[in-house]
DNA sequence: ACAGACAAGTTTGTGGTACAAACCTATCTG
DNA sequence: CAGATAGGTTTGTACCACAAACTTGTCTGT
């Protein structure tokens, strides 16, 4: 009945951060996905101000965790990179959301 | 009156967040000294459920940034480490607070 | 009174990773 | 056909979170 281990569920939520997202480069990247659906590697470049070597590094964390598909297109005989978020990476994003509301939730001010 | 960069006011709080609140076991830390205002190294080594050494080497780090005071004590010449959030490390938390409720304002669901 | 055992931290070592810079490949332009 | 530009990817490096080793001091038992 009585729990041996002091889990303190007071700090549950910040003890399961999804590190994948917590990274702020990343969490702009979700948080827009999350609102259009889908993007292309030029314009998600100028949203986030990150440089093109970073935001592809990002990206291929985020397929790599399955948050987000890389669709690779050529319109034209130019290349188009587009990006969408999966379900897998709503639900964790949404997760993610939640755990971070729980942190402020219940404190004052 | 028109601006030539890009600034994407959207992302700003995202851009702005203060990584050394940003890093989940500091924020935990914070969180706890944010609402009792006072507590020594072993209970929040108990709350936080982190090492001594790595506990140490956050509270180093928020010293280092004016977040908190560390205060040596002897209590009959057994040691005490007490903590408490500077003025500064409040006004931190709370600017890293509602950068991180911007965030997730206005997304919908 | 002195050999452990324990308590309360600090310092050191290391693997992982975010950011920047270099590189790649293809198209357009004069 | 020599740059310049576009759209990315790969490589290199400096930092940093976590774990493990070390430190300093107190409290036993004998």
């Amino acid at each position: 009945m009585s729990s041996k281990k002091k889990e303190n569920k007071d700090f549950q939520p910040i003890t399961d951060i999804d590190r994948i997202i917590h990274e702020p480069a990343r969490l702009m990247i979700l948080a827009f996905l999350y609102v259009v659906e889908r993007a292309d590697f030029i314009f998600l470049m100028r949203q986030t101000n990150l440089t093109k070597g970073n935001l592809s590094s990002h990206l291929s964390k985020l397929e790599a965790a399955g948050y987000i598909d890389i669709e690779k297109k050529f319109v034209s005989k130019i290349p188009r990179t587009l990006l969408r978020l999966t379900k897998r990476g709503r639900k964790a994003f949404q997760i993610y959301r939640q755990n971070m509301k729980n942190v402020f939730e219940n404190l004052p001010e």
